[in-house]
DNA sequence: CCGCCTCTTTGACTTATGTTACGGTGCAAG
DNA sequence: CTTGCACCGTAACATAAGTCAAAGAGGCGG
């Protein structure tokens, strides 16, 4: 458990937080003063497992996460991408029992709540509990763009659009920016977002390229002109919820 | 607005809301003097649209509604099917913007309730506000399941665990069973569900059905064997989270 | 520096699903 | 009774995406 001298380790956690609602100053110590303990994984840790009934909640201070489910004939697919500040695991914490994994993507640092301090924080400071609640709902509000993309768009587009996601995320997380970025996935973690194969994924993304909307090396991104990009990906960061000055809208 | 004496307009919410956590008898009557008023719409009527800043949260007191969002080609991907009980709405009006449509399928009876009220009695009686979070997650949770569907199943299984799905939820609404039920939907909609077009929805049921895992009269379907139907659905109902005695498991 | 990973790219081929089109059925309105 | 409309079924054909396989391309440990 963590004292006040180790001074906001959960600070990522009030960034995010204060994005949804306004937090006062009482608010923002009550949520730093949560009870924690920090825990760490290698890329490829299981954080959370498909019918784990997890006690934490638990808030991304590093690296990348995600949730994923398996499918009947062994085909994964990638629910979501999780980054700093992140509630991971709001979800199945407080749905008693979880019905996806969470794997770390890169080294990760996690800070676990008790899921019951959460509770009580949530309850008696009503701005806190808007605010946790609203990050729920804008998870909700991203998957219901993922059906979208995944139901209703073709290879090339549905990898623009998750281009883009990444980018604004990223910018709001203060990990990057919408013109250039890191996030160290593989092209078969990218293919599990969007429904593809592996070998679709390289042929969208190699068309993205030699179009001339993204440049990539190594794990890097680098989007020249947002516009065409976001046009290609029919990408618009309403579902988001986010209004930074710095998105552009298209 | 309501009077205590049209006694109970909101009790379908309440059934739902008991579902996910214990009600006690005044909380069951805070969400009966919630503040409401009834609207109705014929099939295909707009609950609300894409962009609209809703300022209430509704319950369907009747018939059925579905959510979607119409992508840049024009396609259009239903995101989430509702019955009676459900809370339509809490997401839209709590984003404060809504990023997606909600229409009327069938005649449609609908409790409006001002959001504001919503949130008050949410924070004033912290079951209540646990039990309407709970219900905002199980529909994130549906979400999910549906990216996972829609991303990596074939059109056969992808319409199996979709009449799994409602045969389920339809039973815990107590409006059918998982041996029989009535779901006014067109095939082009069913399609929409699943990311298929309507032609190749019509070869999948049609598969289905020449396998004898349903049959269907109209807009009726009935299930002989659902443990060869969830087979083939790919369907457990975890994800669901309901713990009712009725549901076959597999 | 070598060898062994894992990841990516590419090609040839297959297949599930999309497209277009037309005919059938049932229901509702006049 | 007719007409029209919305939905459904199905056939022939087109194509996006999947599969299988093999060969580069780094990166990393020994």
């Amino acid at each position: 458990m963590a004292s006040l001298t180790d001074n906001g380790a959960l600070s990522p956690m009030v960034r995010k937080l204060a994005a949804w609602a306004a937090l006062s100053p009482e608010d923002e110590r009550a949520i730093l003063e949560l009870p924690y303990t920090v825990r760490s994984f290698s890329p490829g840790g299981y954080i959370v497992r498909d019918g784990d009934k997890p006690q934490n909640s638990c808030v991304l201070l590093s690296g990348f996460a995600y949730r994923h489910k398996i499918v009947g004939d062994g085909g994964r697919q990638i629910l979501s991408i999780h980054m700093k500040g992140d509630l991971v695991d709001l979800h199945n914490s407080l749905l008693h029992t979880a019905d996806h994994n969470v794997q770390a993507l890169s080294q990760v640092e996690l800070a676990c709540i008790p899921h019951e301090a959460v509770k009580e924080l949530a309850f008696a400071r009503p701005t806190v509990g808007v605010a946790m609640w609203y990050d729920t709902l804008v998870d909700a509000s991203i998957h219901r763009e993922w059906i979208a993309n995944v139901g209703r768009r073709d290879g090339r587009t549905r990898t623009a659009h998750l281009l883009c996601e990444f980018g604004v995320r990223l910018e709001t997380a203060g990990l990057g920016s919408t013109r250039e970025y890191d996030m160290p996935m593989t092209q078969e973690q990218l293919s599990d977002c969007t429904g593809l194969t592996p070998v679709h994924m390289s042929r969208s993304l190699k068309a993205l390229e030699s179009e001339g909307l993204v440049r990539r090396t190594k794990r890097a991104v680098s989007i020249d002109d947002w516009g065409r990009l976001a046009e290609a990906g029919d990408f618009r960061p309403d579902y988001l919820h986010v209004t930074m000055p710095g998105i552009p809208l298209l």
